[in-house]
DNA sequence: GACCTCAGGATCGTATACGATAATGACTTA
DNA sequence: TAAGTCATTATCGTATACGATCCTGAGGTC
């Protein structure tokens, strides 16, 4: 490690940790060697623990007292809440991106439905990331910033379910159409169908959720 | 320091840290001296830069790269942003807190209304914990942990803003009212009351806020 | 006189090293 | 044989120390 771009470190163990969560590579009740993670990435334990840190208030990991940190269980409670707090909060978030977008906006919009839609067409193993990528570039627009984050890290717990117990491709696959319908309200600022559009495919994503977890 | 409670430490300093903020010890756009405030609090560097970290995503300060954390700045659009999301989030969960709470529940809630009212009384300082603590003990009987962590958040960050202000005491006193009442439909159960209360009581203070910044 | 350049100082950010705690397995004993 | 106790080991959590970066003010130059 020559020169170390300092405070960019724990941004990036946050959001490598973060996506090593998301795809599965660190299992739900897994617990984080931080010794063996640290050197895996060639850092030392004092960043790592500052993004773990940021996970755990993130949802995503939880800790206890001299036991360290382990990856957050999953809980068809906590997928509830997750989701219904989505309902309460997305649509109307995507409404404001709409109102509020320029030009650049709406082209990054479309930039990131079409990574998606790539990815899933190729089989890529990030679909994931785009998923969160092409909503999120609903809600940026709106310049809520307390509201944009919320949404990503309510994406983030969300995306969990959705890849362990429906596999991303499937799901995302059926929900392309809607994805291309929301888009498409959204570059028209159709408000109220914009609204109903995020609504829907957010509950259908629920309820293919459902689904699959009858027990619990 | 003799012996350190391992893994309470960040805890602790994240609670201090977040209740000098609150309390406007730190004001606003304040750089936060690392040295200087780790050796007030007597302890080193590391915890409290992992109680920042969590402060950082939780809203209530900002980093820039080598130039440190500061109080993360107070702003119009913010404010509007925070009590819309509260109002979409935090009356249902109310709702949810009552029908969910057993009577150990509504001991704790009665007792924390009851401690804010003394407060208030008194002229406390701590009136600000002692009105997030009522409200979180409507909320945390509904079990949602997500939901609980979100309105948490929430609640500290417009704390803030009807403090600098409004000024804690005449808000909260105007606000006693709302609050009784709210409680006294939580505790039986009186759903649509509830809802309709703890909505009112969120607009009444954001009415209040606008009231108060009419200018940017 | 205004702008640029450059030391000096202070602060941040990270790696290394150390003490403390909890989990694991062997051993003893009833 | 099963349960309890103790030593061992691995892991966590924090303090200290060091290098890198950025702000501040003085000096020089156009």
């Amino acid at each position: 490690m020559t020169t170390r771009a300092p405070r960019l470190l724990p941004d990036q163990l946050f959001a490598e940790a973060r996506e090593r969560i998301l795809s599965g590579r660190l299992p739900a009740d897994a617990p984080i060697r931080q010794d063996a993670l640290a050197l895996e990435l060639g850092v030392s334990k004092i960043p790592l623990r500052e993004a773990l840190a940021r996970l755990e208030s993130e949802g995503l990991v939880v800790s206890h007292p001299n036991r360290g940190f382990i990856v957050r269980p999953l809980s068809r409670a906590d997928a509830e809440d997750v989701f219904d707090l989505r309902l309460r909060i997305e649509p109307n978030a995507c409404v404001l991106g709409s109102a509020g977008a320029n030009e650049a906006a709406r082209d990054a919009a479309r930039a990131a439905f079409a990574a998606l839609d790539a990815a899933l067409r190729d089989g890529l193993a990030d679909v994931g990331r785009r998923n969160r990528e092409f909503h999120l570039a609903l809600v940026r627009p709106s310049g809520r910033d307390v509201t944009i984050e919320t949404v990503d890290r309510l994406l983030a717990l969300s995306e969990r379910y959705v890849r362990v117990h429906l596999g991303e491709h499937r799901r995302l696959d059926r929900a392309s159409h809607e994805h291309e319908t929301l888009l498409q309200a959204w570059l028209e600022r159709r408000t109220e169908t914009v609204r109903r559009e995020a609504r829907a495919h957010i509950r259908a994503t629920l309820s293919d959720l459902r689904a699959q977890l009858p027990e619990v």
